[in-house]
DNA sequence: CTGACTGCAAAATGTTTGCAGATTC
DNA sequence: GAATCTGCAAACATTTTGCAGTCAG
C-alpha cells in the first residue's frame, strides 16, 4: 500500500504531468486537514493560511480535479451549486445524513447497505464503480430543539 | 387523492400565492411530458415549445422551487452544477444508476432498501425526509460493447 | 530547451434578484 | 385596490479558459 503523496506523484507521472510545487502543497494541505469535506474555496484558505506563497483559485480548481481522477479525493454535490470534496484516502466509503435545518452532515457506513446495493446492481447487469448515499432529514439535536419551541 | 393540478392550486392558496397562468402552463408541461427528469432549461424549450405565450426563465425558476417545495417535483443534482428535477407525481420513489459512459440513467427502486434505510437513521436519532441513491458505474450495453472493442 | 503549469483577468455557466408594469384575488 | 407576479436585465456565485510568463523534466 503506497501512500497518498506516492499515489499522487506516480499518477502525474503516467500522465507526463508535472509534479508541481502547488500540486504538493495542496495535497499535503488535504492530508494535514482533519476535515473531511471542504470544497474549493475552502481548500483555497485552507492552502494559503499557512503562510508561504499563495496557490491560486485556477490552480486549486485545477488540482482538485486530478486528485478526483486518480481517486484520491471523491467529487461530491452535497448543496446546490457548489461541489464538496471527501478525502478517500482515509478508511472506507461512508455515506451521508444531511440536516435539513442546521447542514450537520452525519457519516455513516453499513456493510448490509453496501451488499444490498450489489445485490441490485447485479440484477440490473450493472456494474457499479461508485455511489452517493444522502439522506436528508433532522438530526437528532434539532428534532429536540423543535418539539421544545414548537408554538 | 387529489390530482397533481388540485395539490399545486392548494398548495397555493395555503400560502397566500396566486394561481397565474404561467404557473399552471408550467405544471401542464410537466405533466403532459413524458421524461422523468429534467433542468430549467429542458423545461424552459418544452414550455415554450407549445407556442403561445413565452413564459420567462425567471418564472421557470421561480415556479420549479415551488413544485419542489410541495412535493411535486424533487430537486437532484445528477451532474455538476446544474439542478435537475424529477416528477414525484408518478408512483413511489425511486433511485438511480448512472452509466458513467453513456450517460444512461435506471431507475430502481427497492422496498428492502428503503428499510434498511430507515433502520440507520433510527442507530443515529435521524429523520428521514428524503433522500438520494446514485449509483455509478457501467451498464450492461456498455459493458457488453467494452468487452467486444477491448484491444 | 520544450512542454506543461501558474496566476491573472476575463468569460462562461447556472441561478437569483430588483424593479416597473401587469395580474390575481 | 392591495398584494403578488411577471419579464427583463443586471447581479451573483462558482467554475472554466486564454494567455503571457515561469518552471519541471
Amino acid at each position: 500500500m503506497q501512500s497518498a503523496h506516492e499515489a499522487f506523484v506516480d499518477y502525474l507521472r503516467h500522465k507526463g504531468l508535472k509534479v508541481t510545487q502547488q500540486r504538493l502543497r495542496i495535497l499535503n494541505t488535504i492530508l494535514q486537514t482533519s476535515r473531511a469535506h471542504f470544497n474549493a474555496e475552502d481548500l483555497m484558505e485552507m492552502v494559503n493560511a499557512s503562510g508561504q506563497a499563495r496557490v491560486s483559485r485556477s490552480s486549486v480548481y485545477r488540482t482538485l480535479e486530478l486528485l478526483n481522477d486518480c481517486g484520491l479525493l471523491r467529487k461530491e454535490l452535497l448543496r446546490d451549486q457548489v461541489s464538496h470534496y471527501e478525502k478517500t484516502s482515509a478508511e472506507e466509503h461512508h455515506d451521508h445524513m444531511i440536516c435539513n435545518l442546521c447542514g450537520r452532515i452525519i457519516e455513516f457506513s453499513s456493510g448490509e447497505l453496501e451488499a444490498l446495493q450489489d445485490k441490485l446492481c447485479r440484477e440490473q447487469g450493472f456494474t457499479p464503480e461508485s455511489h452517493v448515499l444522502h439522506i436528508r432529514g433532522i438530526c437528532r439535536a434539532c428534532a429536540a430543539k423543535q418539539g421544545k419551541s414548537r408554538a
